[in-house]
Formats: C-alpha cells, structure tokens, sequence
DNA sequence: GAAAGTCACGAAAACGTTTGCGTGTTAAAA
DNA sequence: TTTTAACACGCAAACGTTTTCGTGACTTTC
C-alpha cells in the first residue's frame, strides 16, 4: 500500500527541484521541453494528483459549499441537495452536509464545526428550533468573518443574506382559488402554528383568496396543529382533530393542507367517514413529497420545485463566493421561486 | 469583515511567538500561568478557531469521510445518509456527499475529486452502470493508495474490502413463508433483472421458501421488470405487465415485490381488477421506503434497516481509518443487518 | 571580445498549524 | 561563588502546494 505520490517525491527521484516539477506539470514555458515530457512522464506512471488540502491552504479556498438542513430523509430536503450537488459540480464544488436535527445547538455545532476554513459558503435552511428560540447570533458572526450564507425555505427577514423562496403565499392562494372555481364553498385550512414563516405565508394565502372571492373567513374552518410533537403521536392527533372539525363542520368540502401529511390525513379521514374525494370533500396539498403521487385517489399539491431551489442556492452562493471584489455596499438578493398547481385526482 | 484570527495574529498583537500561542491554548506547562492567561483571553475575545485545514495538512488527517451514492431523492439512501451522519458527527468526522445519478463515470469522477486527501475513506454503494460493466477498477486503486473503502448494500464479491449488507435472502424467504403460513397457494415474485446482487438474493430467497414448503415454483409466475428505464415508462411498462401477469394467472393470492414501487403497483393493479388486498391477494413488499405506511391499504415490508446499515458502514469506516497500525494481512469484514418483517394491511 | 539577452532551473516564502529542541534568565543547591 | 536545575520562551521544520525572483550558463549582437 503505497501513499499518494506528491511534488516532492518526483522531484527527488528525477533529480530537479519541486518548483520544476510543479511547473512542468503546468507546460510552463520556463522549463524546457525535455523536463516536461520527462516530468509528464512520471507523473502519468504515478498517478500524480495535486494534495487538495496542500491546495486549499494555499489558495484559502476549499471549493466546498458546506449544506445545513434539518433533517435529511424527507423528500424536500433530498431535492433540495440533489439540486445544490448538481450545480456543486458542475462548477467544480463539493458538497458537505450537516444535519442540524431541528435542533438549535446542534445547528450551531455543526455550523461551527465547518466554519473554521472547511467550506467557503454556507447554504441553510433553519430549524424549528432557532426559529423558535429567535437566536440568531451564530448566523451573523458566521457572516462577520467573510464566509457568505444562502438560506431557502425557511428563512427569517431579520437576517441578512441571499435568500431562495417559495412563493408560499401564492401558491397557496392559487390553490384555495381552485378550490373556490371548484365549487368549493365551506374551505378548511390544516396547517402548523405559524412560528415557521412558510407556515404564516400560506395562511395568508388561503385567507386572501378566499376574501378575495368575497367568502368570509371562518376561525373554526382553521385547524392547527402543533408539530413539535413526536412523529407517531402527531399522527393519531392530527387524525383525531381532522375527524373533530369534519364532524363539527359536516359542509365542508374543501381542505387546504400545509403539508403532505395533513393533506393525507385529511383523505385518510374523510374515507373514514365515508366521504368521497373528490366528490364530495376535494383536498390540495402543499408539498413535493412522493406520497401525493401514489395515494389514492392521489392528491393535487402546490409543487415547490425543491430540487430548482438547491440549484439556484448554490449559483447564488458560488456566485457570492467567486465575486473577486466586495462591492461597496454588500448586496442581498432573494431569489422567489414559482410554485405550480400540479392537478391529480384529488379535485375535480 | 475580518477575516477569522490565526495564531501568527495572536502572536504578533501580544508579542510573543506562535510557538507560544499554540502551547499556550494548550495549556502546555512549558508556558507561564501569566502568559497561558493572558493568550487565552485574547483568543477568546477574537474567538479564535483553529484552521482545520491547516490541521489536515499537518496530520494529513481530514476527519470527513465521503459517502458516494447513486441517488439521493430515495429513502433508503437518505437514511443510511443519516445513519452515516449520526456516527461519523458522534466521533468528530464530517461528511462530504458525491451523487453518482448511476453513472459509472460520475462515480469515478466523484471519487477521484475526493480521494486526493479530501476525506479519510468512503462509504459507498454501487451505481448500476458499475455493476452492469463490472468495471471496478476505480475501487482497487482508491484502496490501494491507502485509503478505505465500505461498501454497502450493492456489494459485490470480487471487491475485497468491509461490506455492510441486508440479509436478503432471508428477509424474503421469510417473507414469502409468512405469505404460504397465510395460506397462499400461488406467490408471485415481482423483481429486477438480477445484474444487483441485492435482487439476485431476494429471488433465491423466495424460491427457498417455496421449496422449504414443497411448492414447485413456476417461472411464470416470476415477472421481471427492466428498471434502467426512464421512471415514467418504467411505471407504465410496469402495470402493464402486472395486469398481464393477473390475468394470466387468476389465482395469484400472493405477490412478492422487491421493491416498494413494484408492491404499490401490484397493489394498485388488484384494486382495479376488482380484487380486494389482503382478502384476495396478499402482497408483500422490500423496502425502507415512506410509502408503505400511508398507502391503503397499508403496505406489509420487509425492513432493511437503512439507518443502522449508514451507523454500521461509519462505525467500521472510522475504526479503520484509526486502526494506528496495519495488520499483516489486512482482514475484512462483511457486517450482515437482519431484516424485519413489519406487518401491516396489505396481509391477514 | 564585451555587453546584452535568453534559457532553464532552483531557492524561498507563503498558507496555518504542531512540536522537538535549543537557549537565555533566574533560582536553588553545593 | 560556582554549578545545576527549572523555567519560559523562541526557532525551525514539517505537511504539499504555487509563484516570484534570482542566477548561472549559453547565445546573440555590435
């Protein structure tokens, strides 16, 4: 087992010095013609590749994006860093992640862990419980020392840096507007309590389409849901209040669902009751899950392009990154990514 | 924007030499209680970290490890991703993601970009390109050059190297025993062409089931998909097929899928044939995917376990790369996850 | 034949660390 | 007072690159 070969070591074994073979290897025209053949030569045979690590030392540039998400196995986020590895490479970055758990501390670990020269660019969406906590503080230093943040998705505007965002707000509303030419009339809304902005956002959606139609918005037809809770849990609660509002509210036949779950649990309890979707009860989601696609009757969903999101995060932050000269006064752009009302058969 | 402190700042703000610094921060005794308190506060202050690149180069030890997988939009890979994740975090190491899309060049693309002293080892399983060319050059050189390699999940024999793999033949032999223990006479086997090594196991597996019960198999009950298709047309092709196969073959009562997709479809297929699942057909499906547990009915599987096969794959990655010395002959070692069967609707 | 220019290469610094060893100062021991 | 030891610190090398600058040996030019 032999270690990689480096600069030095053809150097001494060809008998010239490192800075010969280093320009050899780069068709310098300060070495002559025979060094390099000879130099090419070896290298070949060796397999010579430069020591990345030697490089970014050097160069103070790692060519690495460094990605913190929340949690990994979810269809959002996977697309999201599909999206950021593809254009990662193709402009010749790799891609470290980090995991933060919705966990604060852990976020801030993690964050710290790759600050120290590992990357040189963060791309981030926050979790559930900065958000809650409104600790911001490692973000800026992060920032302070030169090291560029994108975040997308859930993003606050307390901070400044590039952002990549769905347009929840219309999306959701596009998607209680159809709804509402649907036939709609007694719309119910499942969401989150409304600390993570996206959450907010498409609240506000569903609220402005509707007065929008002129249908007066009902506190009652409003289901939130705390999501802190544990998985399995959530799930038969979320079941319980789903079954609680359709009995309270027998006219509904409309549901507008935050996310692919709710929306499943909805179909999941209307079946229950005997209520046909989407006959008699239609239901949007808002996700880019891969459970949409194969329920039945699979569901119509608010499309939020992750994949698109991770690629324009990582132009955005590469760009960030290779700008040669700090402009004067630094500035921010936030990139609004469209969402697309993607029809199956869970409307008609 | 400053840029992060270093030691040679310190240094030179406090007038003393690096040298000093650096023990300093370490609490060396060589240093004065004076001098050691007085460094310490400065850095503090300036929040010094010291520069992990820097620290690579010197102990030409990165503490990241890389994961090569074919796809990441998948849930079984984002959790082993997770599972890699949680270990490798746990003992001090980063991990750096390369998608190989199941291109046999991008996988060696994506190595070389990281086998030049980017990480300390991978963790990888084999794109299908790979294991169609049977080309694994690649591997050899990479362990050659002293770096280690764990394979997971789509392993093959001719590799030396540690292996964390499923059981797959027992997970779907006994798979297919629990469906004759239900009382199916006629099991269909739904699966790949058998270039993976995992698929090849899960087809012996339920063939052994079938013998160990003195059933005869019967080939045509045997539907192999081609699954380098495009995923649209691969699904269409698919249920074409299944249909085919059903009505062929009325008293199929059970199906064996390898895969989620392939039990999904099936299920799907029953349902629309008027067929009702579990009363008229059983099926059972292999996977660790998010689908099963929300379909309806809900999907009976096979668990892989994919986490902890990401937790063992670390676990064995990082003990390697920190066994101090090399053993004579260098021993190997194939790590096998039991599978679990999980029951739900989908069988009585 | 001397000055100028070209060619081909090497020395050294720099990136930010760690660490073995050398050394000057002071205090304790002889 | 002299020797020894402890103390507190600095020097320099090393990790593997890249790149600027210097230099010796030729070749050209007048």
């Amino acid at each position: 087992m032999k270690r990689k070969i480096t600069l030095k070591q053809i150097a001494r074994e060809l008998d010239v010095s490192i800075s010969t073979v280093s320009k050899a290897l780069k068709n310098s025209k300060e070495i002559s013609a025979d060094t390099i053949q000879k130099v090419q030569a070896f290298a070949k045979l060796y397999n010579y590749r430069p020591n990345n690590i030697a490089l970014s030392l050097k160069n103070r540039k790692t060519n690495t994006i460094g990605i913190i998400i929340p949690e990994i196995v979810h269809h959002f986020f996977s697309k999201v860093i599909r999206g950021v590895e593809l254009v990662a490479n193709k402009r010749g970055y790799n891609v470290i992640i980090g995991l933060s758990n919705e966990s604060f501390s852990k976020e801030v670990i993690n964050m710290e862990m790759l600050a120290n020269g590992s990357i040189d660019g963060f791309i981030l969406s926050m979790s559930k419980e900065t958000l809650l906590q409104q600790d911001y503080h490692h973000y800026n230093e992060t920032m302070n020392q030169g090291m560029p943040i994108v975040m997308f998705d859930r993003v606050v505007s307390e901070i400044n840096c590039d952002k990549v965002i769905v347009d929840d707000f219309n999306g959701a509303k596009n998607a209680v507007l159809k709804l509402i030419s649907n036939k709609c009339k007694q719309i119910a809304l499942i969401t989150t309590r409304d600390y993570v902005s996206v959450g907010k956002l498409r609240t506000q959606g569903y609220l402005e389409a509707l007065q929008e139609k002129n249908i007066t918005p009902q506190a009652e037809l409003i289901l939130k849901m705390d999501d802190t809770l544990d998985y399995e849990v959530h799930l038969e609660k979320l079941e319980a209040e789903i079954e609680k509002l359709f009995k309270a509210h027998k006219n509904i036949d409309g549901v507008f669902a935050v996310n692919e779950l709710y929306a499943l649990s909805a179909m999941k309890v209307a079946k229950k009751m005997g209520l046909n979707v989407p006959n008699d009860i239609q239901v949007i989601g808002f996700t880019d899950g891969v459970l949409s696609k194969h329920s039945t009757p699979s569901l119509t969903t608010v499309s939020q392009h992750a994949q698109l999101m991770g690629e324009r995060s990582a132009d955005l932050l590469i760009d960030k990154i290779e700008a040669e000269f700090e402009v004067e006064e630094e500035q921010f752009q936030t990139v609004v990514i469209n969402t697309e009302l993607v029809e199956r058969e869970s409307t008609k």
